[in-house]
DNA sequence: GTGACCTCTCAGCGGATTCTCAGCGGTTTG
DNA sequence: CAAACCGCTGAGAATCCGCTGAGAGGTCAC
């Protein structure tokens, strides 16, 4: 959940946890964004008047970054326009403050529901596999410990397995949306898990597509 | 059970005892809270549309009769007034026609599991322990006392267990959501902790995951 | 009021991490 | 064939992050 006024986000808490639900809270949009980058959600609640990042904003951003947890947005507004927005960018249900907490918990398990078949926790290529939850990483059975910047590039490039992702698209979405310094520390990092993730095992997972950016090979290489 | 058209309570019947569940069947209200007032059950599966007493007036009055039995409904509507009518007279969760078998027998299961023997008040891992309802830890055999923070930090990384949670997370769980100090307490806690709970034993429960926060070793370290 | 205990802040240290840079070698282009 | 391009690599500087010891302030029991 995603909520910065607290007397609000503390009554939610308690009774979402008093339904039955593990509750995350986080108060504002960057925390936002990088917990569920970080970790799977069955759903997310989330404001839309939030400090640093606006509910949004922050939707587009985990969109952007190719995560489809369900979203239940809270607005303060009505109109007709807002609701539309938060639809067009993904929202997949929406709530008008004030609202009935009744029909918050009705409206979770039915995004729950309609979630339909669960996303693997566990992104896996070939004998690669890394826990989104744990922040785990294992080959062949061995765990491999990452930094975070090698972690989020990994993590990432997992996600996208199979397809070609450019350099770009790593930096805005691996590094920073506005990152302006060296396009080759993406080179540097690929590198760096390289040295963790193939070299060992004799393998080449990462597979460089010249001219276009990098590819995961969904069997492992 | 409760369901009146044949064809459904005949395949969720044979369904749900062959997932190891016994299984009463009746297919009217009135022997329903018949039933329900003589015998005892785990949980009661309901539908909405009966005849004689439709669901909700059956809750209704088995809750007036001080039986809080969990109940599951079942509904071929989807509207939100359903759901939170349903929800206000005390049912524990809902389904709607058509669901997934899978989905009822998962639903069940958390319904009996939270209305039924408690759940394990002792949080373990590895050769220590924490008993939630008495406030004691234990590694080895030997009590350990721990300050009311101490015991707070430790308990949130024990439910968590095998997670690496973020110093953020930590924050806005043991000590305040609204936390706005030095997120250093957390590391000085950690510190305080381990002095107590693994120096002594020459582990390393708590480990540290540079750059995302703390994980403890379901294994005890 | 005094001492014991608890919570939290602060600043410095040292190692880990991130990022830049410049040179190398292979590939593509004209 | 030469020039431009592109990705790879090793080295190193700057920054970040967690750890730690000291101590200030608060609370409680006596």
């Amino acid at each position: 959940m995603v909520e910065d006024e607290l007397r609000l986000a503390d009554t939610v808490h308690r009774g979402l946890t008093d339904a039955g639900f593990v509750v995350e809270l986080v108060h504002d949009g960057e925390n936002a964004v990088w917990a569920a980058t970080e970790h799977t959600y069955d759903v997310i609640v989330l404001d839309i008047m939030l400090p640093k990042l606006n509910g949004y904003r922050v939707l587009e951003l985990l969109r952007a970054r190719g995560i489809w947890t369900p979203v239940l947005m809270l607005t303060a507004k009505d109109g007709e326009y807002d609701q539309t927005d938060a639809f067009d960018l993904g929202a997949d249900d929406y709530l008008t403050k004030p609202f009935s907490f009744l029909v918050l918990v009705a409206r979770l398990r039915a995004l729950i529901r309609r979630g339909g078949p669960e996303r693997p926790v566990v992104l896996t290529a070939g004998d690669l596999s890394l826990d989104v939850a744990r922040r785990r990483v294992e080959r062949n059975g061995r765990e491999i410990t990452l930094t975070p910047r090698e972690y989020g590039l990994l993590e990432f490039l997992m996600r996208h397995r199979g397809d070609t992702v450019s350099k770009t698209e790593i930096l805005a979405n691996v590094w920073d949306p506005a990152f302006e310094g060296d396009p080759n520390v993406v080179e540097v990092y690929v590198r760096y898990l390289r040295k963790k993730i193939d070299t060992p095992f004799a393998r080449h997972a990462i597979e460089t597509i010249r001219g276009m950016g990098y590819r995961l090979n969904p069997e492992g290489g």
